[in-house]
DNA sequence: AATTTCATGTAACCAGTTACATGATTCA
DNA sequence: TGAATCATGTAACTGGTTACATGAAATT
């Protein structure tokens, strides 16, 4: 406790998705939740008592700030803009690097990072992002293989099976990337 | 509250994972810890205190029974085992149909209800949850191809990517699940 | 006039995480 | 003998779910 310890770069998926979203764009909580609820960018909860609760937190973090719009009319609007140190917190957040165990236990905070790199971060650094997914992923599609090649006669068609869906996923996941450094590298040389 | 409701037939994914794992063989909770953390089976917690408690609720509802196993000596273990009513709300659970909110939110408990499938269900039940998960996935394909196509324009290049992304990882499930409902058909006629 | 959408919230509940705790047994 | 593994738990915390609540403005 006596280190200041810095960190503070650990958002949880949602806080990620909403301190995403303002950092594109200052929202209210409302657009945040439309955002989530009517376009495929979201596999999450857009219920008031996960939104609201989660943009009081990540305020009180001193990331993002709401100011209130149309003060005159009745039908107030809480817009929340994103601050310097949420800039900074958003930025040291995608930089991480890719761990086995995000790829594991993480993949939909990997592609929702993926995502908001757009705007934060330089094409160099969204490479390297997708060059530590791609190994990270073959490393572990590899120890996937190798058990289930260990397990193979003992398991039953079920189980063999449902690790391959989990083996192809995986494979995917690397052709993809691959497929989007593609893009990177093809749009600097324009 | 007047009504019995039946309900109980809402597995967490924790507990569906628990439940199926002692479905296939008595065991402790120290053993489906380890089940956890040694094999890929399990993107879930191996944490103390997610399963012990979930046991006991688990064992609270009726669905396994715990016996102490090794009374003589001095290190017990509690070893669970599925009662008939687990049998039955196992088996209810898995025959759910399949529908668009679960290909969209819980992947991975379909994957893992597909796993538990094969000591619970007969082969006609589990073509059945295979077909119609085509059926939903390739219909959440098509939504998700139409949004991209209407953004497409507006859309940076991460956001095309991630999109495409999530559109490869539901491709690929509905090839693979063409590829089970073969080799469960091709099982058949042996 | 009634319904839908805009807009923000709260309260009770539930389940999972992290960290801690205990102690026996086995292995190096 | 010390470390790893077996084996089971608890407590505090966190954050997400469901359901409820309110009311203005726009649409039908």
């Amino acid at each position: 406790m006596l280190s200041t310890m810095s960190a503070e770069t650990n958002l949880s998926t949602l806080s990620l998705a909403i301190l995403g979203l303002i950092a594109q764009k200052a929202q209210s909580g409302y657009d945040v939740r439309k955002m989530f609820s009517t376009t495929p960018m979201g596999h999450f909860s857009s219920s008031p008592g996960a939104i609201y609760p989660a943009l009081k937190r990540i305020e009180s973090n001193g990331w993002v700030r709401g100011r209130i719009d149309n003060k005159k009319t009745l039908r107030p609007k809480l817009v929340y803009k994103l601050t310097k140190k949420g800039q900074d917190v958003l930025r040291r957040h995608l930089l991480q690097t890719v761990t086995r165990d995000d790829v594991i236990w993480h993949m939909d905070d990997l592609m929702l990072r993926f995502a908001f790199m757009g705007d934060v971060l330089e094409r160099e650094e969204t490479l390297r992002f997708l060059k530590e997914f791609v190994s990270e992923v073959e490393s572990y599609l590899l120890s996937l293989r190798q058990y289930l090649n260990e397990v193979r006669e003992s398991m039953p068609l079920n189980g063999k099976l449902a690790m391959k869906q989990g083996i192809d996923s995986y494979k995917m996941n690397a052709t993809w990337a691959k497929g989007a450094i593609k893009e990177f590298e093809r749009n600097r040389r324009q």
